[in-house]
DNA sequence: CGCCAGGCTTCTA
DNA sequence: TAGAAGCATGGC
């Protein structure tokens, strides 16, 4: 079944009307994507630089979003960045007869899992290991105003093959840490073709998770955020440090059968459940 | 100041 | 081969 919103093209833009399970903040600020910020105080208006392209987007009303962009460029790029084509009511539906799922999502309804750009997406959780959110934004804002395309609005995520050209020094302003040596690595295995992210779509999970750990600096964890929100791989299941309480806590005995199908989804859910009430899961 | 951060590599027993 | 130490940097 798919969602039955509607979209009308109008002199700001694009209006999206009925659209549900969407809440910007939820969506934005879940850990997922590190380049969209709110533009104020209600966390109403938001702006990020994805896929090429800046974008704003304002919650207009109930259900109702304004995106200042053209149809065509709706269309083509932020539909399915959003995933507005996937049906997120009937997914929580499927996990209602869970009661820890059924907490979970009624706590952050309007979670979506991003359909990033699979390089950026990789770059950004090499980027992540062993850092906080807060300063991983601040290396992927370096990232791109030294080495990425100046862009209307901002500047673009860099390609490999200008990343691949650069040394180590070049990267020294990121203030990277040891992390530079691996964004370095990762560029040129894709620029040679030892890594090979455009394959990745039609490779299993458990291919493209053993092909993405070729590169050094990624091991299980970032494959499977790459995995998740990069090439739209949903039986990814990154365990991180928060990932790891909740579970220890919530399900002992590891995530329940009936939920498997969902599992990447699943652990949205649960990642911002488990970072936004710490003192449940000490 | 000390502890920790959406981990991984390297060293050690 | 499992487990611990080391890693750059800065947020809190």
């Amino acid at each position: 079944m798919k969602p039955n919103y509607q979209i009308t093209p109008c002199a700001e833009g694009v209006l999206l009307s009925a659209l549900r399970d969407f809440s910007l903040p939820q969506i934005l600020d879940c850990g997922q994507c590190f380049r969209w910020q709110p533009t104020d105080e209600g966390e109403n208006c938001w702006r990020g630089i994805a896929m090429g392209r800046c974008l704003s987007i304002e919650k207009t009303g109930e259900e109702q979003f304004l995106f200042r962009c053209s149809e065509e460029e709706f269309r083509r790029l932020w539909l399915p960045y959003f995933d507005l084509e996937l049906d997120y009511s009937a997914i929580k539906a499927a996990l209602q007869d869970d009661p820890i799922m059924a907490e979970a999502t009624a706590y952050a309804p309007g979670i979506r899992v991003l359909r990033q750009d699979g390089w950026e997406t990789l770059c950004t959780f090499i980027i992540s290991q062993n850092n906080n959110i807060k300063r991983i934004r601040g290396i992927v804002e370096r990232l791109c105003e030294t080495f990425g395309q100046p862009i209307e609005g901002g500047y673009d995520f860099p390609s490999p093959q200008r990343l691949a050209q650069a040394s180590l020094e070049d990267l020294a302003p990121l203030r990277a840490g040891f992390r530079a040596k691996y964004l370095l690595d990762a560029a040129q295995k894709v620029v040679s073709g030892q890594v090979r992210l455009e394959a990745i779509p039609s490779m299993s999970y458990e291919e493209a998770s053993d092909h993405l750990q070729q590169i050094c600096g990624v091991g299980p964890k970032v494959a499977d955020c790459a995995l998740l929100f990069g090439f739209y791989k949903l039986d990814a299941f990154p365990m991180d440090v928060w990932m790891k309480r909740a579970m220890a806590t919530l399900y002992p005995h590891g995530l329940p059968e009936a939920l498997l199908p969902y599992r990447g989804i699943a652990q949205q859910y649960l990642f911002h459940y488990a970072r936004r009430n710490p003192q449940l899961f000490d």
